[in-house]
RNA sequence: GGUCCGUUCAUCUAAGGGUUAGGAUACAAGAUUUUCAUUCUUGUCAUAGGGGUUCGAAUCCCCUACGGACUACCA
């Protein structure tokens, strides 16, 4: 085996948003680059003008930048490219739109050598040809067996041919497909895959009418210049894998063409078939990185990102899609992932998308970052209500509610009673944990916590311990009633922790108002019972 | 229709001929807790079907079924 140096590419298409499974396209890639110290490029596959969608290439690089897949070559998280080789970018440029004027020798080397052809064809005779075959039941495949019946430089007199090349600006280069030969291919996940020519069809490689070749023809093209190494990309470049060992071999390119390997697909979560952004919008979970808002339909698809999630656990859940360490390790961190990572560990069928697990992944990712990060993250959300809280005293809320938590975006629903008082009160919990008697049990609880200095977490647990002890109280009717109080419902973290936090005055604050008032508790109490 | 790829609990998956088929998510039950959550324990649940090969098959081969991808002057 010769030592190559690994150099793969993500290649995506600018058609739209890049949902999760061509993110998991780049991760593979970008673990494998990495994981064999070599170079991860980015590539902009936009040969087909008509699709072009504006915004979608910045929002693939974002997108990917946000994951931390970040390329060494190519498109830079900044969205520049470069025009020109430099010695950063000696393959530039990567738009296969800014490398138009490349492919065009390509395709007439393979015309001049034999393997392609010209074809004169309108897409009105190709329509009638298919809707003729169609109402035999039958289906128009463009391969050796009708080629030399239609417009073609095969069949024509060379002189008409370069008169039509002159004039006609709607024809196009095909590959002449041979008649009938098995193509032996081999796939780094798959195995071994023998296809026979017979069934393949003279697929198009470079078009007249844009001066554009077809994807087939720049991927190989641009494979070949831009030195790669290895093709990680979709199952659903299979089919055409036997056309691309042709033309590497059509240009004598064999001894340096790439190894292939096809990644399963992602699935739909239920039912069949390949996920689509229309499962995100019924079943409810996002299939973008990135929220996107299409600017032709002015359609809105919502983004892991702003559904709350963390991209380490995007990442980390992607990863285990289609692959797995062969351990029982579930937990990763990128830098893990690229140490571990193999492409003979990637499974074979497709996965079916899980947004419970990814909303698990999230909540362990959640758990194990630093109260001050948390609170960093929380205090956008405060201040956008309108509160200012010291890092300190928002970073100590983080801790006793991250395990309550799967997002950031839950906190608030789990620590507003921290910044304000409760305004209502959970009425079950009033039912279960309120009765006549509460009322004196709190006043007296009251003046219990009033004489308690310093007032610390071990301080009042010390002394309420000790009144509920010496007086011969119920432990949880104390302080399921004071936790109603305090926080309006009957959940949170220990009450003695929260106490301290929240300080003996907004304490005694809170009770003095329930105490006093008696409004709430008491009507909820007797009106529902 | 044709070609190719695939098929282990509901879901993601482990098990490179010999295991009571393992783990995780979800679900359920129990324990712990001043509440909620956490945590812990436990439970339900799978080799698509049929043939071979073999002492022995989830694993190798064949057939069937099912699923998927592709079948554009899209990528």
């Amino acid at each position: 085996m010769t030592v190559r140096k690994v150099r793969v590419r993500f290649a995506p298409s600018p058609t739209g948003p890049l949902h999760i499974g061509g993110v998991r396209t780049a991760l593979f890639n970008y673990l494998f680059a990495r994981r064999h110290g070599g170079d991860f490029i980015i590539r902009i596959e936009d040969t087909d003008s008509g699709r072009f969608v504006p915004g979608a290439e910045e929002y693939i690089v974002r997108a990917l930048a946000w994951c931390n897949i970040l390329p060494n070559e190519g498109l830079t998280s900044e969205g520049s490219v470069a025009e020109k080789p430099d010695a950063k970018n000696p393959h530039a440029p990567y738009r296969q739109s800014q490398r138009k004027a490349l492919y065009r020798k390509y395709a007439e080397q393979l015309v001049e050598s034999g393997h392609a052809y010209y074809a004169f064809d309108t897409p009105e005779t190709l329509d009638a040809l298919r809707k003729e075959a169609e109402t035999k039941k039958e289906t128009f495949i463009y391969n050796h067996a009708v080629r030399t019946r239609l417009q073609t430089s095969l069949v024509m007199p060379a002189g008409e041919v370069a008169a039509r090349l002159q004039q006609d600006r709607h024809w196009v280069v095909r590959f002449k497909m041979p008649e009938s030969r098995e193509v032996n291919m081999h796939d780094l996940i798959r195995g071994d895959v023998t296809v026979n020519t017979a069934t393949l069809d003279d697929k198009v490689l470079w078009k007249a009418a844009d001066g554009l070749p077809t994807y087939h023809l720049a991927n190989i093209v641009d494979d070949h210049l831009m030195d790669i190494s290895h093709v990680i990309r979709g199952e659903e470049w299979l089919p055409s894998l036997p056309l691309h060992y042709l033309l590497y071999e059509a240009f004598g390119w064999t001894d340096t063409q790439p190894e292939f390997a096809h990644l399963p697909l992602l699935l739909k979560p239920d039912g069949k078939g390949k996920l689509s952004k229309r499962d995100g919008d019924r079943l409810g979970f996002p299939v973008f990185p990135l929220a996107w808002k299409d600017p032709l339909s002015g359609d809105f698809s919502r983004g892991y990102r702003e559904d709350g999630y963390f991209p380490e656990a995007f990442i980390n859940l992607l990863a285990l899609l289609g692959w797995n360490p062969g351990t029982e390790q579930e937990l990763f961190s990128l830098e893990e992932l690229v140490n571990l990572f193999g492409l003979d560990r990637v499974i074979k069928s497709g996965a079916k998308f899980n947004p419970d697990k990814a909303k698990w992944f999230n909540q362990q990712v959640l758990r194990m970052k630093s109260n001050e990060e948390l609170a960093r993250l929380y205090q956008e959300e405060l201040r956008e209500r309108g509160i200012v809280a010291a890092d300190d005293y928002v970073a100590q809320i983080c801790g006793f509610i991250k395990e309550r938590a799967t997002f950031v975006k839950d906190f608030w629903d789990l620590s507003a009673y921290f910044f304000e008082a409760p305004t209502s009160y959970d009425e079950k919990a009033v039912r279960k944990y309120w009765n006549s008697e509460t009322l004196d049990l709190m006043e007296l609880l009251a003046a219990t916590l009033k004489s308690i200095e310093p007032f610390t977490n071990e301080n009042i647990e010390f002394a309420v311990n000790k009144w509920i002890k010496e007086n011969n109280l119920n432990v949880g009717a104390v302080m399921n009633a004071f936790r109603l109080c305090i926080v309006g419902a009957s959940k949170g973290p220990g009450m003695f922790e929260i106490a301290a936090l929240l300080k003996k005055e907004e304490i005694l604050r809170r009770m003095n108002s329930v105490i006093l008032k008696k409004n709430h508790y008491i009507c909820l109490l007797f009106n529902k019972k």
